[in-house]
DNA sequence: TATGTTATTTATCAAGTGAAAAATAACGGC
DNA sequence: GCCGTTATTTTTCACTTGATAAATAACATA
């Protein structure tokens, strides 16, 4: 009460080189977004990084070129061109190749920062999204239900919308997991490895009907 | 340009009944943060309404206060008591039973305003969320397996821990549908019929063997 | 038609927001 | 040890935010 001015504590500056600072501007504002969302301020990621704010302007032209930043590195940069290989390697059983390759896709996914930013940037209708929904499909969803077809003997190795919705399910199963145990912190087992080998087994036992039922699915009302 | 002063429209004031806006207030409040996410402002809602913005703080004393009564009105009035007994009848093969439960449990979730409600409120880290979850499984969930197991002849009806994941994963597969469609418009197929089908059909015919092999689940690393 | 209640608006506050401009100081090269 | 480059901070702007207090006017009742 007295003492009404503190020892204003140096300014303290570290001068340090430009494409470092960048990269650790960006690391923060990666897992700064990803817990408090898009809409924190500017200001409290530049009191997290020991800054002063106006100098995230020095790096990123706005925070919306900042978040752009963000998705590409979490999104584009994150994904890994080995996880198709191990899909299309025939000389393995499909169900083998289905373990490995969710095992390895989770080891990406499930981690805090990017749950969480593919579902804040979902909320927002972001189109990176969409596209990267549509590269899950096009590049793991397909290829992996084509594998089946080969395996199961099949000429025509072109998927029927059905399987392609059956392996969203699997998938969405899967991913459901993540978000359960990162998220929401309600998972029971915490065993990641049976989550994923019960989801193939299951997914594998039926898929079989659900290619020779393709067509017949209009049993029950159609709308959402 | 020359014209400085448009013709200032009356304030037109509608006096309605209290409840009455109340409760119009609160509709329209649970559309507008479910679009636009919890972080929006209190003035956008009131313009929305076509009403000033104080006139929010004579019915709710604050913006969390208002939030709040957005979860109740979503978690707790839209859940069906109904849902239980659906499960729970057992003059009815389980798989029907289970078929009529989630045809009416999406009935009720696959809305816009639920499912983006439900999303944000998660990752806000509100423990209305956590709430929500530890009752799909104790009146959901764990209900619907001991219902299995009764089907499957067993004496103990009470489920193992492997059994409520390969639950929750099911469930998620089908939940991730709603999100697929009403969140990220990437579902394939359109017919919420085949997704719970299918996705019934194909746990049921895993969940004999998840039985047999519970406590065998550590095969594979059981990291998250 | 006058009157009191109260729903609604107007005016305002203090704090926080993204962003720009100007002042300062750390470091490398000479 | 000086000096120029530029990374960093200081100041500042215009605008938005949740919230409060006071002024106004719609409606019910007498």
């Amino acid at each position: 009460m007295s003492n009404e001015a503190e020892p204003v504590e140096a300014p303290q500056r570290r001068r340090m080189a430009s494409e470092e600072r960048r990269q650790e501007f960006l690391n923060k504002a990666i897992e700064f977004f990803a817990q408090e969302g898009f809409e924190s301020s500017t200001r409290e990621l530049a009191r997290r990084l020991g800054v002063t704010q106006p100098l995230l302007y020095r790096y990123f032209p706005s925070k919306a070129d900042l978040i752009a930043e963000v998705y590409d590195a979490v999104y584009v940069k994150r994904w890994r061109n080995e996880w198709a290989e191990i899909l299309s390697d025939r000389t393995r059983p499909v169900r083998e190749r289905m373990i490995d390759f969710y095992v390895a896709y989770t080891d990406v996914v499930f981690h805090d920062d990017w749950m969480r930013i593919f579902l804040f940037s979902g909320l927002k209708g972001e189109d990176i999204n969409r596209r990267y929904m549509k590269l899950v499909r096009s590049r793991i969803l397909e290829p992996l239900l084509s594998e089946v077809r080969f395996e199961a003997g099949l000429e025509d190795l072109t998927p029927t919308d059905e399987e392609v919705e059956f392996a969203w399910i699997m998938h969405g199963g899967i991913f459901y997991y993540g978000v359960r145990t990162l998220i929401y912190e309600a998972s029971v087992l915490n065993n990641k490895g049976f989550v994923i080998t019960t989801s193939i087994d299951s997914f594998l036992g039926e898929i079989g009907r659900v290619r020779d039922n393709a067509g017949l699915s209009d049993t029950l009302a159609s709308s959402v």
